[in-house]
RNA sequence: GGGUGAUUAGCUCAGUGGUAGAGCGCUUCGUUCACAUCGAAGAUGUCAGCGGUUCAAAUCCGUUAUCACCCA
């Protein structure tokens, strides 16, 4: 059989892709020939995803770990899943059916809407899935999980545990305290509806406005407002009735409950304790609230004054709770002015009781949105409140007379999902008290029970663990774990796993269910025992937990690497994983962040379509330098492909020469396959010590530099003459046995070329996905074989190029004239004559003297003149050994100058030492030489 | 404002104390029976600036500049 001139990945991938999966290749515990096990558990994707680069990038790198680990015979496990991604998924069904004008949600119902979900996840979520397996992953496909599995309204498919162990694990931190509802400010999304957490809001820049109004103090008051320039100067000095507010949200206005000052504040320390009023609503109901005192207002920010509106910004909530000032809710949960509650009159008096200092207690009905502008949207109302100050005067203006208006870059939180503005509300929502779970997370990194890599990323990970807020956990959505807590008609809860263990709980009540539903990280943070099983006491969870590496991205630390570290050590109390490999962010070729409205997104599938997945699995590993960002172009993948190509066509060499592989590892006796076997050792060592130490891209580089640069450069050269004559049976067997080790080592960065050249060189006994990994060392390296060798190369490099810049005809043999060599030198020309005559062109060597129309050349311990005929320009050739004598001479004198400095021979390190004096050796004789061949240049002029 | 990282060949990047490397690109040559998705030979660097530690600095420390990301 021959073989193709390259390698089709088109063609071969699918059916290798098959061959695997029907071989069962990738189970659990495959290949496995020994105890210690392997798991790497995926970070399980959003069933709505299609594979993205970033995804190809983590997952090659699990990839390589897993396919590597297997090969060296460890029970191994990669547990694939997808995550239900609770916002995502329903918007996408919510989108889906909007384009379908099929009735919203809300118009089905809360069961008919899941169904469809489900409906959707059976029909589409397996995409992804299929996607990896075309990148290569092996994972344990038999085993996939998902993080709503065996949830209440699952279809038939969709058994499993995982709605169990978020349940049980739900029950139990509520039962501990450590799971609590309370009316607290959360981010709101007015899209969706629903809260968010901390980590689901982005805060952007954009352009805004900081408005400047007056809140004139009550009664027509006054007082000396001074101001002072750093030497305590006055630098303005009048008298005024109000105090100068400066905002960004205008109608939260409305909500003010005070007015605060930095208590070190001298500008309005006269008016503290007193009350001014909130220049908006109707006049005869202008609300007036105190100036208090509290170390948030910056003095040197704006007028120094802030408006305190406790129930919509999270600063002023602080401040607020601080200081009993009660907190107005001024919105509804689209993010319109509440309508609802009591009418403003009745609102106005009620606060204008509160700002008295008297307790009013509950003020939830308390609406103190005007009746004009009940039920606009926040940002319509921005606008009349703004107009109605400034008609009225109360805009601070400027020295025009014109309201003072600055436009500025304002910081604003959006929704990642819905990209809407993100709406601080008081809301009552489900909370982790995440700081009595956090220690053991902190501990564990911190005594080294898990690792993470590169340990930059361990300070990130302890800042924001030491800082960490409650974690608001409750969703106002549809899809997802509902909230396991009933409520009966005075409010009571009653939480429990199932109804009837609540009705238990409350004998004779009418319970009604929390709507609610929990935040998917909450689910995804059980990812490591939830996959295997738990709460179940099963053979998986005994035998893969704690799991071995997670393989994640920096942008995931805290959403979900945190939240596993303190959820896995709260519930089974070990950490999750003895390692967390973090990597960078796939950019495009300039840096730059890849994106939809950029244009710049690169498909991977189209990459893989094109070149191969092997090949940008290289792509990426050769890349995958530890803490940088991987820059990804196709001409890079091209390179690798040429790669692919490259060791294809070795293979193809091998086989017109009837090299076959399988056969044992062969004891040969010429130099060149001795030679080549220390370097195959050599490449094994380095690539599993790269492997081990996360250095992923030293692997992918050194296998390339080793198989390109090693193998078919020179070791595939040398067999040429060599498959003729006596040393042809175990040139063969050496070659092939080589090429075995390439395709082994390279098979977990690259697994469907390596897989068909596996199948296609011998007869094998199995995959190469359950090949054996190599183990040998350094007991494989010939000294004697590799000085050899090394001088042969040099030789040969030094005869090219020689023989380039002097013009001589590509084509064109030369004699080889012996001018000088010492014995190590004579015995490797004699050895390897042939070999150097083929590479470099030339006849079998001859003793002789430089002559006429001769080019010298040198090697360790040797000379030679090549005849190159009487068109030699003399000149030409001069210059030649000029510029090689200046550079031998200039890295001499550097050399001699340190070897001269008697405080390196007194500090540096003998081993450095003698290399130095072994580099001075070798450039001298080096001159030697030279400048004889310039003076018989000379003399034959 | 706080933090982290980066700055090395024309481009994209490796290189954690011993006088700088790869891929791509560029120049010249080549239809030698694995491969033109190839081969051979070449050119190209004040390793961002300044200061310090050291026998020795791209590498360690300080500082400045520029860029990127994270957090407020």
């Amino acid at each position: 059989m021959t073989m193709d001139k390259s390698f089709n990945a088109g063609a071969a991938e699918a059916r290798i892709s098959a061959e695997w999966e029907s071989a069962g290749a990738f189970a659990a515990g495959a290949n496995a020939s020994r105890t210690e096990s392997f798991t790497v558990m995926i970070p399980p994707p959003n069933v709505t995803g299609s594979l993205h680069i970033g995804h190809a990038f983590n997952n090659t790198l699990q990839d390589i770990l897993v396919r590597w680990h297997r090969m060296r015979g460890f029970d191994t496990l990669w547990q694939p899943g997808q995550d239900h991604a609770g916002i995502a998924t329903q918007m996408v069904v919510e989108r889906q059916m909007a384009e379908r004008q099929e009735p919203n949600r809300c118009a089905i119902g809360r069961d008919a809407f899941v169904e469809k979900i489900w409906a959707w996840k059976q029909e589409s979520g397996g995409t992804i899935m299929n996607q990896l397996k075309r990148l290569g992953a092996s994972c344990d496909w038999s085993r996939n999980a998902f993080t709503m599995s065996g949830a209440p309204a699952a279809p038939a498919g969709e058994e499993g545990n995982f709605h169990d162990a978020v349940i049980r694990v739900f029950v139990d931190l509520y039962n501990k305290g450590i799971i609590y509802r309370g009316k607290r400010l959360v981010n709101w999304d007015p899209h969706f509806e629903t809260a968010i957490s901390d980590l689901e809001v982005e805060n952007r820049e954009v352009p805004g406005h900081m408005w400047h109004f007056k809140y004139p103090l009550a009664g027509g008051e006054t007082y000396e407002y001074v101001e002072r320039d750093e030497d305590g100067n006055v630098t303005l000095r009048e008298t005024r009735d109000y105090i100068s507010i400066a905002t960004t949200r205008p109608e939260t206005m409305l909500g003010d409950g005070a007015v605060a000052v930095h208590p070190d504040d001298p500008r309005y320390a006269p008016i503290v304790g007193k009350l001014c009023e909130i220049p908006v609503g109707p006049k005869e109901h202008r609300r007036l609230i105190p100036i208090i005192t509290d170390e948030y207002p910056d003095p040197d920010f704006g007028s120094g004054a802030v408006k305190i509106t406790g129930a919509h910004d999270f600063n002023d909530y602080g401040v607020a709770t601080r200081n009993g000032i009660p907190l107005y809710s001024l919105m509804d949960t689209a993010g319109a002015m509440r309508a609802d509650g009591l009418s403003y009159a009745d609102s106005a008096a009620i606060a204008t009781r509160a700002a008295g200092g008297e307790d009013v207690g509950d003020v939830s009905a308390v609406n103190l949105v005007p009746e004009e502008l009940r039920g606009l949207d926040r940002f319509e109302a921005r606008k009349r409140v703004v107009e109605a100050i400034t008609a009225e005067g109360l805009a601070v203006t400027d020295a025009e007379g014109a309201p003072f208006v600055e436009n500025k870059k304002i910081m604003q939180p959006f929704g990642d999902r819905s990209n809407v503005v993100i709406e601080p509300m008081l809301t009552d929502q489900w909370f982790v008290d995440t700081k009595r779970i956090v220690q053991p997370a902190i501990d564990a990194v911190r005594d080294g029970r898990t690792q993470i890599l590169p340990e930059q990323h361990k300070k990130v990970y302890f800042h924001w663990l030491e800082n960490i807020e409650p974690w608001t956990i409750s969703r106002q959505l549809w899809w997802g774990h509902q909230i396991p807590v009933w409520y009966d008609e005075d409010g009571n809860q009653y939480c429990a796993p199932t109804e009837a263990e609540a009705q238990a709980q409350a004998p004779g009540k009418t319970l009604t269910r929390d709507p609610d539903v929990l935040d998917t990280w909450f689910s995804s943070g059980l990812w490591p025992i939830g996959t295997l099983g738990w709460p179940d006491d099963t053979p998986e969870l005994r035998k893969y937990f704690p799991t071995d590496v997670l393989v994640t991205g920096f942008d995931i630390i805290f959403f979900w690497v945190a939240r596993m570290m303190m959820m896995q050590l709260e519930i089974v109390k070990e950490a999750p994983f003895h390692t967390v490999y973090v990597h960078g962010l796939v950019r495009d070729e300039k840096g730059a962040k890849m994106s939809k409205s950029k244009g710049n997104v690169i498909d991977p599938l189209t990459l893989i379509d094109e070149y191969g997945a092997d090949a940008l699995r290289m792509t990426l590993t050769s890349m995958a330098a530890m803490g940088r960002d991987p820059k990804l172009g196709p001409r890079h993948v091209e390179a690798f492909r040429n790669f692919v190509t490259k060791i294809w066509n070795a293979s193809r060499f091998a086989e017109m020469n009837q090299v076959r592989g399988g056969g044992p590892r062969p004891a040969p006796r010429h130099t060149v396959n001795r030679w080549i076997i220390g370097e195959t050792a050599r490449i094994r060592m380095a690539t599993d010590e790269a492997l081990s130490t996360y250095r992923f891209n030293d692997a992918a580089n050194g296998l390339y530099a080793f198989v390109w640069g090693k193998v078919c450069d020179w070791y595939v050269e040398f067999s040429k003459p060599l498959f003729d004559g006596e040393f042809a049976q175990e040139t063969r067997e050496t070659m092939g046995w080589v090429l075995d080790q390439c395709y082994l080592m390279l098979h977990p960065v690259m697994p469907f070329v390596t897989e068909e050249l596996w199948s296609l060189t011998g007869d094998r006994a199995g995959l190469l996905a359950h090949g054996n990994w190599p183990e040998y060392g350094a007991e494989l390296i010939d000294a004697d074989a590799d000085r050899e060798i090394n001088w042969v190369i040099s030789l040969i490099e030094e005869i090219r190029s020689a023989r380039a810049q002097m013009g001589v005809p590509a084509g064109a043999r030369l004699d080889l004239i012996v001018t000088e060599a010492d014995k190590p030198s004579r015995d490797a020309l004699s050895a390897n004559a042939p070999l150097i005559g083929r590479l470099a062109r030339v006849n079998p060597p001859q003793d002789g003297t430089a002559g006429k129309g001769m080019i010298s050349v040198a090697a360790q311990g040797a000379s030679f003149a090549l005849p190159i005929g009487d068109v030699i320009d003399a000149e030409a050739e001069t210059a030649r050994l000029q510029k090689s004598l200046t550079k031998a001479e200039k890295d001499a004198d550097g050399l001699r100058k340190r070897l001269d400095n008697p405080k390196f021979v007194q500090n540096a390190e003998p081993e450095v030492i003698e290399e130095t004096r072994g580099k001075l050796t070798a450039l001298d004789d080096d001159t030697t030489r030279l400048r004889t061949a310039l003076a018989q240049l000379e003399a034959m002029r």
